[in-house]
DNA sequence: GTCTATAGATCGATAGAC
DNA sequence: GTCTATCGATCTATAGAC
């Protein structure tokens, strides 16, 4: 049986994934985990050597489902506004969701801890993505069909509308996420600035 | 002799501002912020009577120095490119600096512990600007200097573009803060791509 | 008001039986 | 592999002397 399908395994990790996200990296003990798996802390201590390589292993359990998960934004160079609220929509979903809510905020809240871990969380989520707008801006820019001199910015740009200063509400807690006719509205809203901006 | 005056007060209240930023709320014990104070953990507690009123008084503090040093952006219609950059400039700042960057980890890290905790910093740093923001924008559109149909989702733009996705980044511990001409650069392609975007 | 000393609970991690 | 039982350290908070 491989390590990672052993179900006392995925109990615990299910189970440590949910203490980590509510109470934090300190606030969370080996106890609590090892209570709502269940099982008995020797059995935890035997599947995870020390309270680091279990919030550790939890987090890269995160960034694999995610990578799996991601799909290949469909884009088509006639169609710029639409495949621009393609890309957009998906960024949103990303960033929006509830459990990526929570894993972020576990994330920034531990990074003097783990500072490694913002980077691996980055990549398996929002990078992506960022990185498909960016090569397709630059395939319209090329192509002629929108004036962008500098692309990274304009992507920067394109994020940062869907992102801040919702994302940071969203964050502090000052408001739940999005729901399907404010994603919608916002993206919408979004792609019709940003298109006006970078047009010729 | 003022309570808020008393030196011990305020020394326990920075060596608990800085032991709390570092270590998170349940990763600071009230032995480490006795002895940064320095003090006896009963003196401590003589000031404070509990953990989470300590924590509450560190939080309350700073958002009382926040608002005091609030400075009231001087806008101007006649030149709104100059304008917008002179409040793209103070969110900047807000948002930014080194100490607002480890006050905001730390909120967003307690906020199911303290969910209070996030409207009162935000109302005390970035919602101020933000109200500044939206007033002059309806300003603008009402003179007819722009065309702005939504001044609420025009401010959302605009404060996102200066936000996300570098906020969020160094908030993640992806990048630290950001240096002059970074702040500049940005804050003039914001600008030029917002004015473009909401002109006639 | 400030200290030394400590109570009582809980923490991370382990020994040893089965 | 999984359990009961427990170690030593550390935590929040307090009692009592000065």
């Amino acid at each position: 049986m491989n390590a990672n399908s052993n179900p006392k395994r995925q109990a615990i990790l299910e189970a440590a994934k949910r203490v980590f996200l509510d109470h934090g990296y300190s606030g969370a003990s080996m106890e609590s985990i090892a209570e709502a798996a269940p099982v008995s802390k020797p059995t935890l201590y035997h599947h995870f050597k020390c309270k680091q390589d279990l919030f550790a292993a939890v987090i890269l359990d995160r960034c694999e489902n995610l990578l799996s998960t991601l799909l290949n934004v469909q884009t088509a160079r006639e169609d710029p506004a639409a495949s621009l609220k393609t890309i957009a929509s998906a960024y949103v979903e990303m960033l929006y969701s509830k459990e990526s809510l929570e894993f972020y905020r576990l994330i920034i809240a531990e990074q003097r801890h783990f500072p490694d871990f913002g980077n691996v969380v980055y990549r398996a989520s929002a990078a992506p993505i960022f990185e498909q707008l960016s090569a397709y801006l630059g395939e319209l820019n090329a192509e002629g069909i929108l004036h962008i001199p500098d692309v990274e910015a304009a992507s920067q740009f394109f994020c940062g509308m869907l992102q801040g200063r919702k994302h940071f509400r969203c964050l502090m807690g000052l408001q739940p996420g999005l729901n399907q006719t404010e994603k919608e509205e916002l993206i919408n809203a979004m792609v019709s600035l940003f298109l006006k901006g970078y047009d010729y």
